[in-house]
DNA sequence: GTGAAAGCGCTAACAT
DNA sequence: ATGTTAGCGCTTTCAC
């Protein structure tokens, strides 16, 4: 058990096995034109040595580096560890292998920086490739192959992931409008995401559709957050005139919904109607009716996507639309009442 | 917006602001004996170059990284979750980044043989050092920093970050058996772990400490996946002298037994005590009763020693013991009758 | 089938 | 204060 050797170099393995350093990066690159006996005897010495390639030094000359890069927000955000989990399974399947960058809470200030800054480091440096969930500038001034998920709204350049939002936000209202409410609020998300634009329209024109006219007080601003689904509902609760259900356009935001009215006392859903849209966290052990969307699915195909971008394979969409599905886990007995 | 324009290297910066290579360098690299007249000049340059310093080329010269890397099993494992989240936090506190690989499946083969790969990888190649959670491999013919979480048990080498591990057992133990058990099963973990080895002892000198023999039988094997816990359980409860409670060396095992209950129809902990060890899945949610240990904070531990290593800072101990806990979610009224 | 040598983009002496 | 130059470890012509 050798200590403090130095790193082991491919020069290292060339002496030992007394042939040259390119004859150890063919067999290494597995070309063919190697005598097995050559061959046999280098490997041979790589595993004596403990060698492995250093790949900074691999991908500077070859520009190949079978690596895709994820960027997301600060991983205590439960969408993005399910998009991870997607990416993973289609990288298992795969020849790449995934680094992970996380760029910090999405509310901390210099985030557009990281991403850019990452993006860059990621591509030029090395990875082949990178998904980039829920991003924060629109423009990479970079070629390399780039999915995202949940992207801004601003942005159709590149390809992406997307879930069937405005259905999905039309799907929830037209349950809640069905048990009767009409004052149904709503909480924003991250104002710059597509998902957001989409999810609020779709709350917007399930109102008109049911001939119910858009009070601006119903609507709450918040960033997908759980923090700003607890202000938004007190907000909204706090109104003369309070909502008798709740929209909050995303999972954690339903969580902080549901924190405020367990403390006020509101028994959910017979006093207040819950309904949140994707399906991660503890709601679902609580009975709030979600909108699903396949998230982890969203990383998988997402992955699968910029696989074939870096391997310069063609294909029809640039978008890819994940299908949203409503649960209803709780049903309320004297609801509109 | 520039198309197909190869990537801009630091030559190109060099030239368009009409100074040396090494110049750019300093300025790259916040050195001080730069005029702020040229210094400016090459910042700006630099903005409008899109310029961003390549990774791979700076590493294989400097032999400084800023980076450290995290090795776990597959994302799919919530223990990895957990404790990547800890990790993130420390990391956002430190100068580093964070490269995240995943060996996949602790159960696939060729699992120990990727984690090799990925230590010698990231330390020769891309990262100052390396956390790695629940390893599979002993010993790495690298001499940079590592820290390991719920390390190898044989191995005690290299710094690593534990639970009370012996400790919770014995709480847990002595909660069943004051609670009048006599026949308590018990799922084990991932012999190989050191965890697994405290926790099976922690299950054994609190019997014997009780004066109850030990019965091989109530003890079920299990590497720590749901699978195991319900395979674990099948095998426990269809003995002839089945145990009134069970006792699964993690949350994950203890959903297994949890899922086999429901299907047998068991009441818990009326008819079966169920108990786990770590509390992360959705077990809170369900009542059982387990040993938390704060799994992002080891995360965050190993993290701050990691880097004290890497900066050559010295600390007082190789280890760090996390506490554990007993959480009681559910009592049980009519046990060990 | 194998070796020599150039060079990827960068940093760190060593010059000036 | 700035430029010149020698590599870091590797892949890849181009020889032989």
């Amino acid at each position: 058990m050798p200590k403090k050797k130095r790193t082991v170099t491919i020069q290292d393995v060339a002496k030992k096995a007394k042939v040259s350093v390119s004859t150890v990066s063919r067999v290494l690159n597995g070309k063919a034109d190697v005598a097995s006996d050559t061959q046999h005897r280098i490997l041979s010495v790589i595993d004596d040595l403990g060698y492995t390639t250093n790949l900074a030094a691999r991908s500077m000359r070859s520009h190949k580096k079978n690596l895709v890069g994820l960027i997301m927000p600060d991983i205590a955000y439960p969408f993005a560890i399910e998009v991870m989990k997607g990416v993973n399974r289609a990288i298992a399947e795969s020849e790449f292998d995934l680094l992970v960058y996380t760029t910090g809470d999405v509310r901390k200030s210099g985030r557009a920086w990281h991403e850019q800054k990452y993006v860059s480091l990621l591509t030029n440096s090395i990875s082949d490739g990178v998904i980039i969930v829920a991003p924060v500038a629109g423009e990479f001034n970079i070629d390399a192959p780039i999915v995202s998920i949940d992207p801004l709204a601003s942005n159709p350049n590149f390809p992406a992931v997307h879930a069937t939002n405005y259905q999905g936000a039309m799907d929830a209202m037209e349950y809640l409008l069905g048990l009767g409410h009409k004052r149904i609020g709503y909480i924003s998300g991250r104002a710059e995401l597509e998902s957001s634009n989409r999810r609020l329209k779709g709350y917007k024109d399930a109102l008109k559709k049911a001939g119910i006219s858009l009070d601006e007080k119903l609507i709450a601003s918040g960033d997908y957050t759980t923090e700003t689904g607890v202000s938004g509902a007190q907000q909204l609760l706090a109104l003369k005139n309070p909502p008798t259900a709740i929209f909050a356009s995303n999972d954690q935001m339903a969580m902080g919904v549901y924190q405020v009215a367990q403390e006020m006392g509101l028994r959910i859903p017979d006093d207040l109607s819950v309904i949140g849209f994707d399906n991660i966290t503890e709601s679902k052990y609580l009975g709030l009716t979600t909108v699903d969307q396949f998230i982890s699915e969203m990383g998988y195909v997402a992955t699968q996507m910029l696989i074939k971008l870096i391997n310069g394979e063609k294909f029809e969409s640039q978008t890819y639309k994940m299908q949203t599905h409503l649960v209803i886990r709780n049903s309320c007995r004297n609801c509109g009442s």
